[in-house]
Parts: structure tokens; sequence; C-alpha cells
DNA sequence: GTGAAATCGGAACGAATCAGTCCGATTAGA
DNA sequence: TCTAATCGGACTGATTCGTTCCGATTTCAC
């Protein structure tokens, strides 16, 4: 009922990310300084990251990182199901291979909740996400 | 991102006690043989249902669990938490402890997404999960 | 009152997944 | 052509989860 510490980091990463779109490419390790994260955790994020769509990487001297889509097209569903893999509460709403599906009356249930929780996710672009909200500590 | 299995276990287990709480007291390993789950594990989820005060256990020959409360009275979020404790999708919802929580521009949105699980957990009481759907299987 | 049976409760073991780290392959630039 | 910097994948260690087993407790029957 966690969501693993690999997608809290992509999640942050991402916001790194969306701030430097505009500036071009961002190498990850750049990315790891500013964040505060380890750089190789960073790098395995990112790959992930990349593998998954939503980051473009370019290698070489020079190269560095960038949103493979706009800000605004990127959710935080995506995010989370690039890391974690399709969103699924109980393995019934995947796959069918329950040892007690026939006679399970949960199972017709778990599509609302996971649908809930993905729409909740879903809801939240990436956008809203970096939005640096002017922090007011309250000491 | 994927509920653990003890979780789903506790659901199918408070399901069948739901529908023996009439009956009277249901053991353990009656619980199991009807689910068809090891019963091993049966007795582990109970255990701690039991702790968690979902379920009240009586011991000796003839002793066997019943429900605590009423039926409608426990909802998907109160197995759930029984189980794998507070629903917290990060550290930052319940515990303040995060490496780059000043700096962190997500931590304002995580509550959200996390009462959206919850309440979407907390909409389904037990006694809709116990429902036998006349499932019609479409071949 | 005693014995026996049946039950729950907690503890121990093994496995799987996850987090973290490192090194190699690739590519652009000089 | 060479150098340098980067991403990509593979390995190790640790934590957590799942499973199983055994002991403590309680009740019923005699």
């Amino acid at each position: 009922m966690r969501l693993s510490n690999l997608a809290d980091y992509a999640v942050v990463t991402m916001c790194q990310a969306a701030r430097h779109c505009g500036g071009g490419k961002v190498s990850a390790t750049e990315l790891a300084h500013e964040s505060g994260l380890p750089a190789p955790t960073v790098q395995k994020v990112v790959s992930k990251l990349t593998s998954a769509g939503l980051l473009r990487s370019s290698r070489g001297a020079g190269g560095g990182l960038q949103l493979a889509r706009p800000a605004a097209a990127i959710s935080l569903a995506d995010i989370v199901e690039a890391v974690e893999g399709p969103i699924a509460l109980t393995a019934c709403v995947e796959g069918e291979d329950c040892a007690v599906h026939e006679k399970c009356s949960v199972k017709p249930h778990w599509p609302i909740v996971n649908s809930a929780l993905r729409g909740a996710l879903a809801d939240i672009p990436l956008t809203r996400l970096a939005q640096i909200p002017q922090v007011k500590e309250v000491a």
C-alpha cells in the first residue's frame, strides 16, 4: 500500500527535469545534485523513465535529458506506471490467475477501487507538481 | 503500488466470516477450507485481524471467530489498514522524515492522492463485498 | 476434578523483491 | 582519429513479505 522509493524519486526527478525543460538538456548528475538524491539512484530512475518514453536522452559529450512530451501531457499516473509497472492493486485486475477466482465475491469490486486510484493519479499533471508554491514555512 | 497478498487474503477471509456471522463462530481452519487458501496463512491473517479489533476470537475447544462489529460498519479500508498498517503512499504523508522535504514541491500533493485512495476504499463496506452476485459466467 | 482435544497467538525460516552501486558500451565533439 | 562525457545494463546487499511451524491457553467431556 506504499509507493516504492524509486517511484517517489522518479516524481521528484521529473519535476526537476520539467523546470529545466525550457533551458535545454540536463544531465542526470545535475538533476541528482539539485534534488539532493544519490547520483546512481537518479541514474537508475532516469533509465526507467527513458525506457517508458517519458524522457528523451541524448548520449555523448554535451548530452543530457529532456522531456519527451510537454509537461502538461505527463500525469502522475504516467510516472508511477513507468517505474512500478501497471497500476493494479491486486493480481485480479490485470491477470486472472487467482486461486479462488471462481468463488471470489470480492473480485468485481477491485476494478472500481483501482480506477479511483488511477483517476486520482491521472488528475495531477506534471505542470502542477513542478510549480514551486512559494512555500511559507510556519516555523 | 500493489496490495500485499496478505491484505488480499484478509479481505476474502473477512467476507467468509461475514457470511458465517449469523451462524455463530467459525474456526480459522474452516475458513481456510472454504476459501481455498492455505490454513497457516489464514491463521496469520486472522491473527492480525483480531489484533486490529475487526474479529473477536474465542479460544479453546468449540471456539472460533466472529465479527467484532456489524458487517456494515467494517469497510475495505479497515481491513487493509489492519494488515498493512496506515494507508500512506509516501513517507511524507504520515512521517516528515524526508531527505528533501524542504525543497520538495511534490509533498503538498500527496495528501490529496492519499485521501482519494482511502476514500475509495472506505466507500465499500463489508456487506457489499460479501454479497454473492449470482455470477453469470459469459463462457 | 482431571484429562484430553482443539483453538488461537507468536516466533522462526526461506524466498522474493527492492534499493543501491558499479562498470561497460555508445556517442558527440575537438 | 582520439578523447571525454554520457547513458544503459548488470551485480551485490539489504529489507520486507510470505509461508510454515510450534507453544500457550482455554474449553468441553468424562
